[in-house]
DNA sequence: TATGATTGGTCAACATAGCTGACATAATTG
DNA sequence: CAATTATGTCAGCTATGTTGACCAATCATA
């Protein structure tokens, strides 16, 4: 990505070395593997009560933005998930031949199926998300503002160029 | 998780109700999907240069773990990543084929095989983590100290309680 | 209006990386 | 010696991603 110069492979051991407290190794290591843990962690409980209902995350992911921009489009799907459209097929078919998502006919565009959640559809995208909105709110509530600033920040410096510009479109705020 | 409050399904709409700036339904979704895409885009350039090898973020892994912590057993291995070890026997092979690996028979109980990286394996493991650690290196730099402290908080208050307290071991410093 | 681009879908085949269940071997431990 | 542990293996299933080839409806425009 940027340059910022690393601590490189140089036998810097694991002290501190001035030109870079929190920029160790050790501290980019540390960084990766929280998310790792965090990300599995995270993703967990709603894994395991997606499988008692034989759904899997893709269902969750499809679920979910459809959940937060009822009336996308498929391409808008398509655009945020980055993967094909055989893939979200698969998934898409069985959400709506399940009853919980329903297409309708674009006003605009006929070729356009909008997407939107049904009732069924709906109430678990709330149990969802619930779940991790809880997780998110322990440990939002348990560090305080200073931190989920921090967090908010980092979080948006690692993502690419787009994805950054693009969330920050959705969240006005001060997402950066 | 934690009780900690949530907004819940009240009509909240997304004003702040005093007793939750950042803790807002709008402030909680957007932490979900900052998850989600730093979750992809930190992963994406590793897993662009391991599929030109043949490889996958299975392997990386292996590979990651492994290097942090040479002559580990399988079955801490099989810990810290949570799969079955079908799964990972497919992997490990692999990659021991391949010679990115090596097992020797544990001193103490000759029934582990420990396991390390070879020349090949330390190179490619370099390689991924300097991918990793530089863009770490650049968000860690863009926002400073204080930022990369919330960003830790927050993470590792997102973590299920014994992978915070496994990861609590492997750094000392501070991380909760 | 004819042409080309866009939106969306479908069929077929394949790869990766999880999973379960059943067994086998070797070494350790009580 | 018996039970447990550490590891490996065979077989098969599932979820979710990928390519490539097509098709139909609709829209935009020359």
């Amino acid at each position: 990505m940027k340059p910022a110069s690393i601590s490189g492979s140089a036998p810097q051991s694991s002290s501190s070395s001035l030109k870079g407290l929190y920029l160790r190794k050790q501290d980019l290591r540390r960084g990766i593997e929280l998310m790792f843990f965090a990300y599995r962690d995270f993703t967990g409980e709603a894994d395991q009560m997606l499988s008692n209902l034989d759904l899997g995350r893709a269902h969750h992911r499809v679920i979910y933005f459809v959940g937060r921009q009822p009336g996308m489009s498929v391409s808008d799907l398509l655009a945020i998930l980055k993967i094909t459209k055989q893939s979200l097929s698969r998934v898409l078919s069985h959400l709506i031949n399940t009853g919980y998502i329903q297409q309708t006919q674009g006003a605009r565009d006929k070729r356009q199926r909008l997407l939107s959640l049904t009732k069924k559809g709906e109430a678990l995208e709330a149990k969802l998300t619930d779940l991790q909105c809880r997780r998110f709110a322990a440990a939002y509530s348990a560090r305080g503002g200073a931190a989920v600033d921090g967090f908010v920040k980092v979080l948006s410096s690692l993502l690419d160029d787009e994805i950054r510009a693009a969330l920050r479109k959705q969240y006005p705020d001060h997402i950066d």
